[in-house]
DNA sequence: TGTGTTGTTCTATATTTCTCGAACAATAAC
DNA sequence: GTTATTGTTCGAGAAATATAGAACAACACA
């Protein structure tokens, strides 16, 4: 479908990966991928329409926190998790204990 | 002046505290006071008008990042560290080293 | 009492963000 | 090919947020 654009952790701020998880809803999009990677966008476990999916999931990219390749029709995200750890420890701990 | 309202932190959210942070004028404003605690408003590291930087001491003490303390005729705040910590480990030092 | 300092609150504006429907493109399956 | 699935993009509306000026209240100090 098309190209994700993944930013160099090390270009990102912590203003942005804070705003990335200030939205219940992508806490919980996070949290799933957490639990289970490589989820498509219709597994995740949200209530919003795709357009509101889909924009959630740019802002994450955006913020370094998924990584998104396509497989097919559909678009598998996962958790950066090494890269967040190294670049902001203990996020994604949050994160899961949320 | 008057009395401000500290929430338990039990009963704060993740996206709170996140959202709190996700502007770069607050996480100054966090990190500052980790360095030096009990620092009055105008001894603040930031560019904006005292209304803004009221508004902004609002949104971190509503999200149980600071304290404050009225002290004559200034008010006094700091980071609630100990409680942050227990509650949202690891978030402090995020800002800490940012 | 008057003056300066400190910070809040009110009001208003500009910006950002969230949300969705509709249209679209790409793949899959029949 | 036709149809269904998947996700993006565009356009637009609603809601939240950031910002600051002005008025105000409380305190300090001379």
């Amino acid at each position: 479908m098309k190209t994700y654009a993944h930013p160099e952790l090390k270009e990102v701020q912590l203003a942005s990966v804070m705003h990335a998880l200030s939205d219940p809803c992508r806490i919980a999009i996070v949290s799933a991928l957490l639990e289970k990677p490589n989820l498509a966008c219709n597994e995740l476990p949200t209530e919003v329409s795709k357009a509101t999916l889909s924009h959630h999931m740019e802002v994450l990219r955006g913020a370094g926190l998924i990584e998104t390749r396509v497989e097919g029709a559909k678009c598998l995200s996962s958790v950066r998790e090494d890269e967040m750890e190294a670049h902001f420890p203990g996020v994604l701990a949050l994160v899961a204990r949320d």
